[in-house]
DNA sequence: GCAGGGCGGTATAAATTTGTGACCGAATAT
DNA sequence: ATATTCGGTCACAAATTTATACCGCCCTGC
């Protein structure tokens, strides 16, 4: 695949939507928005994630400075999940996707039956 | 993976994300968002993207609506995409999240190289 | 006339990502 | 004694994404 010639902002989205894009890492973010602090397996049961992929993914959030990771060296070990200031910015671009989607999902869905319909035939 | 017992919220977000949340997805309505209207291999060349992925992005965008598609019988074939009404309101969740990106991409380059480094130790 | 390329795809195979289940060690609950 | 919880990791299987080749058709260059 060719990296030259594409347009300049696509590929500065794509960088984003490559880190922050995912479906788990705003889920993972909804979360916590909604709870403040979390433990690990609270958001494991919370969205019924892998324990592997919720591992990644925190780990990435952590990376980016989205999430901040608490550990306390108790037996059994605690460690709590937290939104960072950059973390808790990026509530408003997920907020207005939410909106979005509420707004539209309906319309969505009529619009896939209509599609499938004319297809079947 | 158990769905009962999760977040309502999460759910419905899952839900969108599932649709219209993907790289692709999200890439090919800010290029039709750019250039109004492009044709196949227009889009193709634009963002980069492999033949298969594009058809199949097209035609999940086509079938939620957010996408229109018209195919002219001249040869050689052309076909042209364009944003339908709902297409153009999708630009302004990605355009929130365009602009969220844009102010935070260079903080999340710092902070990853933060996290590397401490990590290197 | 004839090789090459562009058009909008599809079919097949390879590479990458994601999910599944078991396991860890220490402690607490039954 | 046995099971469960905590926060993970490891090896392996399944799903997705990518790369590659090809299709019929026509136009251009030579």
């Amino acid at each position: 695949m060719l990296d030259d010639e594409r347009c300049p902002d696509c590929k500065r989205i794509n960088e984003v939507l490559s880190r922050v894009g995912d479906r788990w890492s705003v889920l993972v973010v909804v979360s916590l928005t909604e709870y403040g602090t979390m433990r690990f397996n609270e958001i494991k049961r919370n969205l019924g994630i892998s324990q592997r992929m919720l591992s990644l993914t925190l780990k990435e959030l952590e990376r980016d400075g989205l999430v901040k990771r608490t550990q306390y060296p108790t037996i059994p070990p605690k460690v709590e999940y937290t939104l960072t200031e950059m973390g808790q910015s990026f509530r408003e671009p997920v907020s207005v996707l939410g909106c979005w989607a509420l707004e539209h999902l309906s319309k969505i869905d009529a619009a896939r039956e209509a599609y499938d319909e004319a297809a079947a035939k």
